[in-house]
RNA sequence: GGCGGGGUAGCUCAGAUGGUUAGAGCGUUGGAUUCAUAACCCAAAGGUCGGCAGUUCGAUUCUGCUCCCCGCUACCA
């Protein structure tokens, strides 16, 4: 048996600066369900805490552009995120927030502790700061020109036109987002864990758990043996949980730092005896989170914890990959998603629908792809048709030939015998598939109890039977109505609105993980109320309108990307004539070692023949721009990339899906011809 | 380029510490049936398990190389 008396759930916590969808579900929240569901019906010691990450630099951003107060935009996708996860089902004990003055006491307990005993290490960095708001600026709060594409907008992580990674001292004319003023470096002291003096125990605790799936060990591996580096623990900013030491006005918690000791700290708030459920031994802890946080929760947390001490570490971090939508990244920013909110309005009652949906297409080994007409055929062909049509068999017959009484079970026969045989093995089938972690096989097995249902009505045809014989009828009845139940507590951790309308139906009261395989549950006599179609068919026009929404916001995102962009700022003559664009020919070009991007290309200039590496290799072959005059600016100062240097810049035009195309004289000129 | 994940039936995916006919669901085809939402039940067809080599008595499963997809990462002057 397990070595553990009580279990805790976490599911990761979600950044409040929007509305869920799908992908957040079938990512972590429904397996975790799933699990904890499980768990409780077996009567075990489990909770189930989950909650909103509130802080960081987005959500400033987010409040500063609709002119509100960053606690304004968390309180209401705080409430949002809740009531969509309480109208799916998804049953914590606890959902909490990150801004709760209970989890901002708790945080800063947790890193005083690590203070005072001198587990971070404190460094002074050069940040930007505004002088004129009197504040450091985070990476995201600077914006400037992109020193890739020379596009304005760039912010001090990223280029969202080219999509290059940047650190903020790259940008070009960095301009404060809160002031629109010129920053300046200055000094600023933040507190770092050394993760490399975590990397020995960590591995030995990585090493510990060979039974973790493969995308999750396979990624903390990849770091591992790349080297832990030490990682600030604190930033400069104002919204979030201040650092509780003297001098730190303008600085508080990373959101990294915070954020998952939100699980501890939400679990005060549900019970007083939450230290037994982070610190018993014999307490498992299992995350359930998305594959973007897999080095977080496996390898930071893990080392915040062994630098505590007092905690236990996560025993099971079952991370799913990503879901997909019709073959498309799902992306909040373009609008690419199927909303839960959205969906609850299309389709009123039908949680169940995509629960089951989600389940079956999980993303458990590898990324999945979410399709409205997946989502039909389950549906139509599993729900309805199997699990649907079965109960309605069931109690269609009962209501018709038995007046809506459980009949009297009586001898049983070969087919009887064969049933329960076929029975016999589901429930430790499906225990074993749901203890580790394996969803989409466990919502299988579950579904089995119909299937052996549907077959064996067809077998007994006890619409005959009744004819010639009306006990045994009743007899193959009560077997019937006995699956039911059978299947009610099954699919109880999938799909529970119908599970819960099945219990109502036959009148059960008591049940538990144990029922299932047991043909006694309810009683001949019984009274049963038809709970009508459990499911209806979901025809080609509903499935049209859903794919129609989303081609309309792919139309839409096309359409703005191909819109062109807004000129710059106005230039004097002079700026312009400090360009020295001019004409030359290619002579040789080969692809760059260990670059994915970068062609090396020789250019004729007229004076001489020069280096320049240019960022096509994705666009061309070497063999087919050799011979090409092509424009060049010859005046940009040299840059060494990739070991090489290269001396100047080619001109490429942008077409609207993303080719390039060279910048060339209409005829053939003589290379060096300057360009005005 | 580096690191990681994946490439198995028309589709979505399981699986094998190497061993007789490689599995499931959906889809397709044929049959049976009418209690049931044209649902259910039975049966069949359908796979050189990405490609090439190697280890082995034997590989789809192990090793090496290679091609393709996804993610992280460096690189687009």
């Amino acid at each position: 048996m397990s070595k553990f008396s009580r279990t805790t759930v976490t599911a990761a916590l979600i950044y409040a600066n929007g509305p869920i969808h799908i992908g957040h579900l079938a990512g972590c929240y429904l397996p975790a369900d799933i699990y904890v569901r499980f768990l409780r019906l077996q009567k075990k010691d489990v909770i189930f805490v989950s909650g909103t990450d509130e802080h960081g630099v987005p959500i400033t951003i987010k409040a500063q552009k609709e002119g509100k107060t960053p606690q304004e935009v968390v309180d209401f996708y705080y409430k949002e995120i809740k009531s969509s996860f309480q109208d799916f089902g998804i049953s914590f004990d606890f959902y909490g927030r990150t801004s709760d003055p209970v989890h901002h006491q708790f945080s800063q307990d947790f890193f005083l502790k690590l203070y005072e005993e001198g587990k971070f290490v404190e460094e002074t960095t050069m940040q930007y700061f505004d002088e004129s708001a009197n504040q450091f600026l985070a990476d995201r709060y600077i914006t400037g020109d992109c020193p890739s594409c020379k596009q304005p907008g760039a912010y001090g992580d990223q280029c969202e036109k080219c999509g290059t990674t940047l650190s903020p001292n790259e940008l070009l004319n960095p301009k404060s987002m809160l002031s629109g003023a010129s920053p300046v470096l200055k000094p600023t002291k933040n507190w770092f864990l050394p993760l490399d003096q975590w990397q020995g125990e960590l591995t030995k605790y990585i090493d510990s758990h060979p039974e973790w799936k493969p995308n999750v060990l396979g990624q903390v591996k990849s770091w591992l043996q790349e080297g832990l580096r030490p990682r600030a623990m604190t930033r400069d900013l104002n919204w979030g949980v201040p650092i509780p030491l003297p001098d730190t006005e303008g600085k508080v918690l990373y959101v990294w730092f915070d954020a998952p000791i939100g699980y501890m700290s939400m679990t005060t708030q549900l019970t007083p005896d939450w230290e037994k459920y982070w610190k018993a031994k014999d307490s498992q802890v299992v995350h359930f989170i998305g594959k973007d946080n897999i080095v977080f929760h496996c390898l930071i947390f893990p080392a915040m914890c062994m630098a505590h001490g007092e905690f236990q570490l996560a025993d099971q971090v079952p991370a799913n990959e990503f879901m997909n939508l019709e073959g498309d990244k799902i992306s909040t920013s373009r609008n690419w998603a199927v909303w839960l909110h959205e969906y609850l309005q299309d389709f009123p009652g039908k949680q169940d629908v995509l629960r089951y949906t989600l389940t079956s297409l999980s993303p458990e080994t590898k990324d999945s792809d979410f399709t409205w007409s997946d989502f039909q055929t389950k549906n139509n062909s599993e729900l309805v048709a199997i699990l649907g049509n079965f109960v309605n068999r069931a109690f269609v017959l009962i209501d018709k030939n038995f007046d809506s009484q459980v009949p009297v079970k009586s001898a049983e026969s070969s087919l009887e015998s064969d049933l329960m045989l076929a029975l016999k093995d589901i429930p430790a089938k499906l225990d074993a598939a749901l203890a580790t972690f394996k969803f989409r096989d466990a919502l299988v097995i579950a579904m089995e109890i119909a299937r052996l249902g549907n077959k064996y009505l067809a077998e007994t045809e006890p619409w005959k039977v009744i004819k010639e014989d009306r006990e045994k009828a009743g007899s193959i009845l009560n077997f019937a109505v006995q699956l039911v139940a059978q299947s009610a507590i099954a699919l109880e951790p999938f799909i529970p609105f119908t599970s819960n309308k099945l219990r109502e139906a036959l009148g059960m009261s008591e049940y538990s993980w144990t029922h299932i395989g047991d043909f006694d549950l309810i009683p001949a006599g019984q009274t049963l109320k038809n709970p009508g179609l459990l499911f209806d068919k979901i025809e080609d026009d509903v499935i049209q309108l859903q794919i129609e929404k989303l081609n309309k916001t792919k139309n839409q995102m096309e359409l703005a990307s191909k819109s062109v962009p807004n000129i710059k700022e106005t230039i004097e003559f002079d700026d312009f004539a400090k360009m020295d664009i001019r004409i030359g020919e290619i002579v040789a070009a080969e692809k760059m070692e260990k670059s994915k991007k970068l062609l090396k290309l020789t250019v004729k200039d007229g004076i001489k023949e020069r280096t320049i590496l240019s960022g096509i290799a994705e666009h061309f072959n070497p063999e087919e721009v050799v011979g090409k005059q092509v424009s060049f600016l010859a005046n940009l100062a040299p840059r060494k990339m990739m070991g090489i240097e290269s001396e100047g810049m080619i001109l490429m035009a942008e077409d609207a899906d993303g080719s390039l195309s060279f910048v060339q004289p209409d005829k053939k000129i003589w290379n060096g011809a300057t360009v005005n």
